[in-house]
DNA sequence: GAGATTACTTGACATCCTCAACGATCGAGG
DNA sequence: CCTCGATCGTTGAGGATGTCAAGTAATCTC
C-alpha cells in the first residue's frame, strides 16, 4: 500500500466527501452530455442507448433509469425513430417488449464508450493498486443492489 | 486497515472502472433526486439551491450547471416564486444579477445536505484512511478546474 | 460618442418527467 | 374454465428542463 506520501491535512470528513462526489458525479455527467450531443443524443438518450448493451425490457429499463413506464417509452420511441433501437415482443409474455440496439444503435454505443474513456483521461493516470483501491471505496460508499442480474448496471 | 478480505480478481481496467463510476454517480443522484423531491423541488431545484451556499451571478449558475442563461432565468423564477431564493442587482455592474438563498432556502439546503449524508451511508463507513485515499483518487479522475474561487463547486 | 460586447430575459419548440387512465396480457385461486 | 387483481406498455395532460434566437439595458473599448 504505497500511502508513505505526508498527509497534507487531516482526513476529509464524510460531508467534504460527500461534496466532492457531487462534484465528480457532475463532472461525469458533464462529460458523458458532451459526448452524447457529439452523437446528436441528449443526455438521457446516451444513458439509455449505453444501459442497452443487452436487450432488456422497458420496464427494466425505468427501474434502472429510476423514471416512470411512459417516460421510457418517449425516449425509446425517439431513439427507434432514428434507427438506434427496436423493440420487440418477449416471447414468454407478450405485454412485455424488449428493447434491442440496432447495429447502427451498437455502433453509436462503441463510440460513446471510446469518446468517454477518452474524457476521463484521468483513469488511465491511475495504477493497478489506486485502481483496485476506487473500485473497492466506490463499491463501499455505492454497494452494488443485491447482484440482481445484469453486467449493464444503471447509468 | 481492515482488509483481510481476499483480493477477489485482477485490478479493474480503466473502462470497468469508467462502468463503475458510472453506476456511482447515477446513484449519487438518485439519492440527491429523492431527497429533493421529498422536499417538493424537482432534481435541478435541488442542484441549484446547493450552489447557492454562497451568492452568485446567474451567469455563474449557468456555467457550473452546464445549461443555457435562460434555462437558469427559468429555474431560478420558480425557485424565487417559491421563496427560497431573491434576486439582487450586483452593485459593480447592473447588468449582473446576483442569486441568494432567503432564510427559507438556507434551511432547506441544511435539510437536504443532511438528508443525503444520511443516504450514503457507505460513507460513515469508511475510516480515515479510505476516506483520504477516496479524496485523492477522485481528485485524480476528476481534476477540480484551476481553483477559481468558489468552496461551492458545481453539482 | 459610436459600436461592440456582455448579462439577463423572452419566446418558440423539442425533450423529459410525473400522474392518471386505458387496453392487452398474465397468473392465482375457486 | 372463469374471474379478478396485477403487470406491461401506451396515451394524454400539464409542468419542468433545455437549446437557440432575438431583444433590451448596461458596460467596455476605441
Amino acid at each position: 500500500m504505497t500511502q508513505s506520501a505526508p498527509r497534507p491535512a487531516a482526513a476529509p470528513t464524510p460531508v467534504e466527501l460527500m461534496d466532492q462526489l457531487a462534484r465528480a458525479a457532475a463532472a461525469y455527467y458533464r462529460c458523458f452530455a458532451t459526448v452524447a450531443a457529439e452523437r446528436g443524443l441528449t443526455l438521457m438518450q446516451g444513458k439509455m442507448l449505453s444501459l442497452l448493451r443487452t436487450p432488456m425490457p422497458m420496464r427494466t429499463l425505468a427501474d434502472l433509469l429510476a423514471c416512470d413506464a411512459s417516460n421510457v417509452t418517449g425516449i425509446v420511441d425517439r431513439l427507434e425513430a432514428r434507427g438506434l433501437v427496436r423493440r420487440e415482443v418477449a416471447a414468454a409474455d407478450r405485454r412485455v417488449k424488449n428493447v434491442l440496439l440496432t447495429e447502427q444503435g451498437e455502433q453509436t454505443v462503441r463510440l460513446i464508450r471510446a469518446e468517454l474513456i477518452s474524457g476521463l483521461a484521468g483513469l488511465d493516470q491511475l495504477d493497478a493498486e489506486d485502481r483496485s483501491a476506487l473500485r473497492r471505496l466506490l463499491g463501499q460508499v455505492f454497494p452494488e443492489p443485491a447482484a440482481t442480474t445484469t453486467a449493464a448496471a444503471a447509468r
